[in-house]
RNA sequence: GGCGCCAUAGUCUAUCGGUUAGGACGCCGCCCUUUCAAGGCGGAGAGACGGGUUCGACCCCCGUUGGCGCUACCA
């Protein structure tokens, strides 16, 4: 089909994951099929780290996010690990050429300096509000003059550079499955390029890192849609041929909202340690962009290589559904050798080092060989049952027993390093905010965590059982108790 | 609220104006079987609604409804 802007250019695509979080399946399907499209065309897949938010981005997500998309077998011929020709590929460390090509702009006159205040924005915006007109700058630094603009900057008075947008007009922008989707100038805002600590937003990063690295195919999540104008107003300021575009629908919840860990398993690695094959995951994201030969649901990643058509791509928003993941991963496991299959089950969960820990810990608490496995069961396993009735033993209120699971599942995201120490230091904390003593709050956290009150130490089996495992058990159990209300999620103090 | 995208069974999808609307997961039943699985066979189950266009609409157009996204000095 369709797709090249110059049939003389190689393709090549990228995936631009922002170190901000979990690593998310999300990734993992959109790099899949930047990957295939890019080889089906004999082309290049890069890897790129959009870290120029420098408040969330942290060295450990982009390490999680980098170990999680080799674990799925995918590989990318340029990127932060791999070096390439078009480096540095990492945005934080590509701020100088950001800043000069923002300078382009206004010396072009493409764009001006801005000077209003947080506080001046709010108040614009919530007047809009409340007139219930579009929200979106009011354009007041626009008529700045080009020596005042430059005088005040020069004064060291704080601005963002923002981009300017014709008047009238309208912006078509030409997605491949989508066709020609047009938007009014009128409706696109002048979004800031530059931000006050002089780092790009992801609109301007994003434009010159892929014209720079010479993408000729950008196939994003839909959320990237109503941005599309801008971008393209970026190339034609420029005078840069754009990218062919092409916007993938959102993954969702069973409920069909977009899927998110507040009501699902978002992470890859969660995957991973619940016991799904790489192959297996890979074959579930493939049958949402490619569909199945009649019958042959079974396939690889050279197989959707070779079928793969970005305008065929279903363009509903594909529910996440574990239970089709479930068997394909059965279909895969039984596919393998009963050799291979003890290899990666080894592989998997008993490595010696994770063995040996698990042993020391639970030597002083068996009798006999024979009470090790369903001892530490807990420790191997997907998820374990609980029930409301699994709490009856604690001495809490059910209620304080909701807000306990809440708040370590919500501060335990926020921790950056998940290990032994962050585990105590927040659940130690919750005790605190909820005035009890952490004796009497433990057993809500062995119960969510081992199904049971008789466990090895709290705090070394959550670090043995990983983010994403502990996140699930403690959603799962506060699920048993009837969940969180909005109004509760507000009152406990989580946005 | 504004702008945009989307709409076939519970879920993922096929159909590119003419089909008994096909397949897969899940569910139910039967077979196989020392149990349970696995496997085999079978079954129930779908075009959101209302208007057009057409000899003929799931398919094209308009409207309604619904879902989703964006509406940040986040990506």
């Amino acid at each position: 089909m369709s797709a090249s802007p110059n049939d003389a250019r190689r393709v090549r695509t990228r995936v631009a994951p922002s170190p901000t979080g979990d690593p998310h399946v999300g990734t993992a399907y959109v790099a899949l099929v930047n990957y295939c499209f890019a080889k089906q065309h004999g082309g290049d897949f890069l890897l790129r780290i959009e870290d120029t938010d420098q408040a969330r981005s942290t060295p450990e997500s982009e390490q999680a996010i980098l170990a999680a998309l080799r674990w799925t077998g995918l590989s990318w011929d340029e990127g932060p690990d791999v070096g390439g020709p078009h480096g540095p590929y990492r945005q934080s460390e590509r701020s100088k050429i950001y800043k000069r090509y923002a300078d382009e702009l206004l010396e072009k006159g493409h764009a001006f300096r801005c000077f209003c205040t947080p506080e001046r924005l709010d108040a614009m915006r919530a007047a809009q509000r409340a007139a219930g007109t579009q929200q979106k700058y009011d354009g007041l630094c626009a008529g700045i003059g080009a020596e005042e603009s430059a005088r005040r900057a020069a004064a060291g008075e704080p601005y963002v550079v923002r981009m300017k947008i014709p008047a009238t007009g309208v912006c078509v922008v030409n997605d491949v499955a989508r066709g020609p989707v047009p938007f009014d100038y009128s409706s696109v805002d002048m979004q800031v390029l530059l931000k006050s600590d002089g780092l790009p937003t992801y609109h301007l990063a994003n434009v010159v890192d892929d014209h720079l690295m010479e993408i000729t195919h950008v196939i994003r999540g839909e959320e990237w849609m109503s941005s599309a104008p801008k971008h393209l107003l970026l190339y034609e300021y420029f005078g840069w041929e754009p990218p062919v575009l092409m916007h993938l629908p959102l993954l969702r919840n069973p409920d069909k909202s977009k899927l998110s860990k507040r009501k699902n398993p978002t992470g890859i690695l969660f995957y991973q340690r619940m016991g799904y094959l790489p192959e297996a995951l890979l074959n579930f994201l493939g049958l949402l962009l490619a569909p199945a030969p009649e019958g042959q649901e079974i396939f690889g990643v050279d197989d959707l290589t070779k079928r793969l058509d970005l305008a065929k791509i279903s363009l509903g928003g594909p529910v996440f559904d574990v239970a089709k993941l479930d068997w394909l991963n059965g279909q895969y496991l039984r596919a393998i050798s009963t050799e291979e299959l003890l290899e990666r089950t080894l592989a998997w969960g008993f490595d010696r080092a994770r063995v040996a820990r698990i042993a020391s810990l639970a030597k002083s608490r068996v009798e006999r060989l024979s009470d090790l496995v369903p001892s530490t069961a807990y420790l191997f396993a997907g998820c374990v049952a609980v029930t409301k009735e699994s709490f009856a033993g604690t001495k809490l209120p059910v209620d304080e027993i909701r807000k306990a699971l809440a708040l370590a599942m919500w501060r335990l995201d926020a921790e950056r390093t998940f290990d032994m120490a962050a585990v105590e230091r927040v659940l130690k904390g919750v005790g605190e905010t909820l005035g009890v003593k952490f004796r009497d709050l433990s057993r809500v956290y062995y119960v969510a965590m081992t199904g049971s009150a008789t466990a090895l130490p709290l705090f070394d089996s959550m670090e043995l059982l990983g983010r994403d495992i502990v996140r699930e058990r403690l959603r799962v159990a506060l699920e048993a108790l009837g969940g969180v209300t909005a109004k509760e999620q507000k009152e406990w103090g989580h946005s």
